[in-house]
DNA sequence: TCGTTGAGTGTAAGCGCTTCCACTCGGCAG
DNA sequence: CTGCCGAGTGGAAGCGCTTACACTCAACGA
C-alpha cells in the first residue's frame, strides 16, 4: 500500500535510502542512464512506487539546465483567431514534451519585465505580431533563447511563421472587382504586419484598375471596433464610382474590404443599423475565417488563414531550434483561401 | 556600456564579484531583504546592470519553494467559450504575479502523466470540467497542491466555480413554453457537469407543465455535431403536441433546446439544409452566448455565461488558496443571463 | 571605559536533481 | 596466478539561488 496521503512528495534521497542505493542510482534506474542490474531496478522502482515519488521538476530543471517548456505571447486571447493558434501550437508543443506557458500583453504596463520573466522560463518562445517592442525582441535575440516570430516580419537570427497575405488579397479585390464595384473602404488601420501586408495586395490591384485606393479607416480590431468604423464608412449616401471612398464625404463606398472578420461582422452590424442591406447596398468582406464568419448573416466573404496550423508549424520550428536540429533561420509561409461567401453579393461569373 | 550579447546570462556570483561584495547581500540588495547600505546597493546595481544579470527562476524557485506560476487543464480550447475563460484567467493570474502553463486533454492519451507533469511545474492549478478523472483529481488533492475545479462538480478539499445553470435552463425553458410550443428535443448528453445540470432544470420545468421531457440525442459539442444531431432531431414531420418529440419516429419538434451555442448553430445549419426555416418550423435555442451566437442568422436565443469572469474568479480563489489567505475550500456560482434573440421565435408577450 | 546594540556583511547549508569520476569485484585472457 | 576489463555502484560536485547564523565594528548609554 502506498503511503496514502504522502504530504508534499518524496525526494530521490528517500527513495534511495528505501532501496538500499544511492542517489545515483535511483537516478540512472529511472532514466535509464548507464547500466543498473536488474535487482536493483527492481528495488529502486518498488521504493518509488511505495512513495510515489515523481522527480522534482524544479530539480531536474536546474540539474540539466532546461525547462522542457515554451512560451507564446499573445497580444490578445479574445479572439476566436488567436485561441486557433494557441490550440495548434499547444498541441504539437505538449507532443514533443514540452509544457505551455501563456502570455498576454492586452493593455499590460509592464509587458517588458513580464516578457523577461518568461524568458526565464522556458527553452524557447513564440512572439506574436507586434505584441513586444523590437528592443525588447532584440534582447531575447541577443541572450539566444530560440524565439520564432508568428505573423511578425523576420528579424535577424529568429524564425518567423506566417500565412500568405499579399496575393490573397489581392484574389479578394480582384473578386470584388468582378462584381462591378468601383468604390472600395477599407477598415482596420495598417498595423506594419499582416494588415499592411494585405492592404497592400488590395492597393496593387485597385491601383492596376485604375482605381485610387481609399485610406484604411483606423479602427480596433473587435467587432465593436468595426461597428464603429462601420458608422463612420457607411453614413453617407451612395458614391459615384471613380471617387475613392473614404467616408465623411466622399459617398458610402460600395465595398468595405476588413483587416479581419470580427471588423467585419462589426460593418454588417452598422449597415444593419443605418438601415443598410448586405450586400445589396454594400459589400462587405473579412479576414481570417473565425466561426462566426460562416454562420453570421449574411456569411462573410472572407480568406481562411490555416490558424491551427500556425501554431503547429511555430512550435515545430521552435523545436527545431532548441534542440539545434538547425541552427540557420527559416522563414515559412502558410497558404491562405479566398472563400467567398454572400456577404460580397452574388458573383456574376463564380456563383453557380 | 553593457557587455553587448551575454550568452546565457550571468549568475548572481558573477555580479558579486563584479560589485566586490557576497552573494548574500546581492540577494539582499536585490531583493529588499535585510539591510544593505546605500553605497554598496548602489554598486551591486551597477553590476547588475553592466552584467544585464536577471536571476534565474529555477535557482529562485528551487530556493523558495515555490514556483510563482499556475496550471489550467482545459479539455479543448477551441470552442470560443474557452478561449474567453482562459482570458480572464490569465489576466487576474498575471496580474497576481503568476504565470500561467496551459494543458489541453483533447484527444490525448496520456493524460494522468500530463496533469502530474504540470502538477509539478505550478503552485496551484484549475481544471476545467471533466477533462479529468476523479482519481487523478484525487490524487492532486492529496498531493495538497491547491485546486480549483471549473464547470465541474465540487470535490472535498478543492475550491469550485461554476456558472449557474440549473434556474436558467428553468427561464429559458419557460420563455419557450410561453411561446407556445409543445414539443421539445434536447441536443447533446448529459456530461454530468454543467449540461446535465440544464437538463434538469428543463426537465423540472417541463414536467410541471405536464410535457414529458424528452432524451437528450448524444452529439459532440460543435458545430459538426450539432448538424448531425439537427439532421436527425428534424428529419420527421411535425409532430403533434403532447407526443414528446425524440426523433426518429415521433414526429419533427417544435423546439431544439442545445447543450451550447456551437450545437445550436449547427442545428440551425441541419434545418436550413432540410429546408426548414428557423423559427418559423422549428426554435432553436444554445447556451454560453458566444459571439457567434449574436451574428448567426437567426440570431440565437441562448444563455450568456459570464466566460471572462469564470477565469478570472478561479485565478482569484486559487490565489487565496495558495497563499493560505483561506483554507475553507469555497464554492462560487456566477450568475448567468438569458439572452433572447430570433431563433426561438417572435414571442407573444416580451417582444415589443 | 566597557558592555550592548544593531546595522552591515560574509559563510555555508540547503533546495532536488544529474552526472563525472573513482572504486569494487567477478570473469576471462595471458 | 596475475592483470585487465567492464558491469555495477557510490561519492561528491555542481546547477543558481535564499536565508539562518555568525561575525565585525562603530555608536551609544551607563
Amino acid at each position: 500500500m502506498a503511503n496514502s496521503d504522502e504530504g508534499q512528495g518524496a525526494t530521490i534521497y528517500e527513495v534511495a535510502q528505501r532501496a538500499g542505493v544511492s542517489i545515483a542510482t535511483v537516478s540512472r534506474a529511472l532514466r535509464n542512464t548507464g547500466p543498473v542490474s536488474a535487482g536493483t531496478r527492481e528495488k529502486v522502482l518498488r521504493a518509488v512506487e511505495e512513495l510515489s515519488f515523481t522527480p522534482s521538476r524544479l530539480g531536474v530543471s536546474l540539474a540539466q539546465g532546461r525547462h522542457a517548456a515554451n512560451g507564446i505571447v499573445f497580444p490578445d486571447l479574445s479572439g476566436p483567431y488567436f485561441a486557433e493558434v494557441l490550440l495548434g501550437y499547444e498541441e504539437v508543443a505538449s507532443e514533443l514534451g514540452r509544457s505551455v506557458l501563456i502570455l498576454s500583453t492586452r493593455g499590460r504596463a509592464a509587458v517588458q519585465d513580464l516578457v523577461r520573466d518568461l524568458v526565464g522560463r522556458v527553452d524557447g518562445m513564440v512572439i506574436f505580431g507586434r505584441t513586444v517592442e523590437d528592443a525588447v525582441v532584440d534582447e531575447i535575440v541577443r541572450s539566444r533563447t530560440p524565439l520564432v516570430l508568428l505573423a511578425r516580419d523576420p528579424v535577424e537570427r529568429a524564425d518567423a511563421v506566417c500565412s500568405e497575405n499579399t496575393s490573397s488579397a489581392e484574389a479578394l479585390t480582384a473578386h470584388l472587382l468582378g462584381h462591378g464595384y468601383s468604390t472600395f473602404a477599407m477598415a482596420g488601420d495598417d498595423d506594419g504586419g499582416d494588415v499592411t501586408q494585405r492592404w497592400t495586395g488590395v492597393r496593387r490591384v485597385l491601383s492596376d484598375h485604375g482605381i485610387r485606393p481609399p485610406e484604411p479607416l483606423p479602427c480596433e480590431f473587435t467587432v465593436e471596433g468595426g461597428y464603429e468604423a462601420g458608422l463612420t464608412l457607411l453614413a453617407g449616401k451612395a458614391g459615384k464610382a471613380g471617387k475613392a471612398g473614404r467616408a465623411g464625404g466622399a459617398g458610402r463606398p460600395q465595398a468595405v474590404i476588413c483587416a479581419d472578420d470580427q471588423v467585419a461582422l462589426g460593418v454588417i452590424l452598422a449597415a444593419e443599423e443605418l438601415g443598410l442591406d448586405v450586400p445589396g447596398d454594400v459589400a462587405v468582406t473579412g479576414w481570417d475565417d473565425i466561426m462566426a464568419a460562416r454562420h453570421a448573416r449574411p456569411a462573410l466573404t472572407t480568406v481562411r488563414q490555416p490558424m491551427r496550423l500556425l501554431g503547429a508549424s511555430a512550435a515545430r520550428a521552435l523545436d527545431e531550434l532548441i534542440r539545434g536540429t538547425r541552427n540557420v533561420p527559416k522563414s515559412e509561409i502558410l497558404p491562405t483561401q479566398l472563400i467567398v461567401r454572400s456577404s460580397c453579393g452574388p458573383h456574376p461569373l463564380e456563383e453557380k
